[in-house]
DNA sequence: TATCGTTACATAGTAAGCTATGCAATGATA
DNA sequence: TATCATTGCATAGCTTACTATGTAACGATA
């Protein structure tokens, strides 16, 4: 028996989330910032001065690995960390005016690149895509 | 405007790919494998001796990745290589003993990680799945 | 046949993910 | 209130991906 690799899911999932990457990669490029720092600067878009445990339980990511995308931003001078007013051990989290003007322009493209990634689907067929991907990672949560 | 993740193709491709490649490292971890060196096997399990050259004609990563996964192998006990016998340059790339002992549990490892990822999904609708993924792939290959 | 562009592979450096572990502050409790 | 488990964050070390670049062998050609 063999087993083929373009009809594995697992393979398929891997091979497009490496084009997503690489697709979102290049349009935020001009923008100064890179695929992994998008989630972190969605939420914060939507709520600045949060702690890093706050994003841990909203990003899908382990603590470890947004300490070190926070430190990158940090770097980069996409936010600031002050201190939590009531907890010595924690900081909150501040987007700089930097941070806050490239939203809308980082927005549009991230819509853009799954625009392209999904032309060639029905608006149907988009939907039915996109409803598979939330129970097939619903199912996989769960599944442990 | 706000931005829905949960809705957005690419951060659900993401977060599908890190829970299938834990998936399928939880199931294989007992072979003494990851997960990224099963693209190559997969294809060494069906024509060993192939050059680097080669395995990057048909596996879908950088031929610097392929080269950093197969000094890993290498380390791990994997493969061996072998002088190319018409080219100086190149080496031919041979499964070990080890290698070849767990090619079906290692089959059976990626296929038991599918079936559990798609166990939500009715026959029709993993079919589906698969399809609308080779579609996107291709799409995002062509676009550039 | 000597030169020189091309090819095959390796290496350096970075990002983004993980697990494991360390440390200081917090907070519960004996 | 002194102790000690828990919590919040950082760090170390690893994998897997990328781009850019280096090196030696190949092969075409002047």
């Amino acid at each position: 028996m063999t087993f083929k690799r373009m009809d594995s899911a697992g393979y398929l999932v891997n091979h497009m989330a490496r084009l997503f990457a690489d697709g979102l990669r290049r349009r935020i490029a001009p923008l100064g910032i890179v695929p992994g720092q998008f989630p972190a600067l969605l939420e914060l878009w939507e709520h600045d001065g949060q702690t890093q445990k706050e994003l841990v339980e909203k990003l899908d990511v382990e603590q470890a690995t947004l300490a070190n995308t926070l430190a990158r931003m940090e770097r980069d001078g996409l936010i600031v960390r002050k201190e939590h007013p009531a907890d010595a051990r924690a900081r909150t989290i501040h987007l700089t005016d930097k941070a806050r003007a490239i939203r809308d322009r980082a927005y549009a493209a991230a819509q853009e690149t799954n625009r392209a990634a999904l032309a060639a689907l029905s608006p149907e067929e988009r939907q039915q895509f996109i409803e598979l991907m939330q129970r097939t990672i619903e199912t996989m949560r769960r599944g442990g």
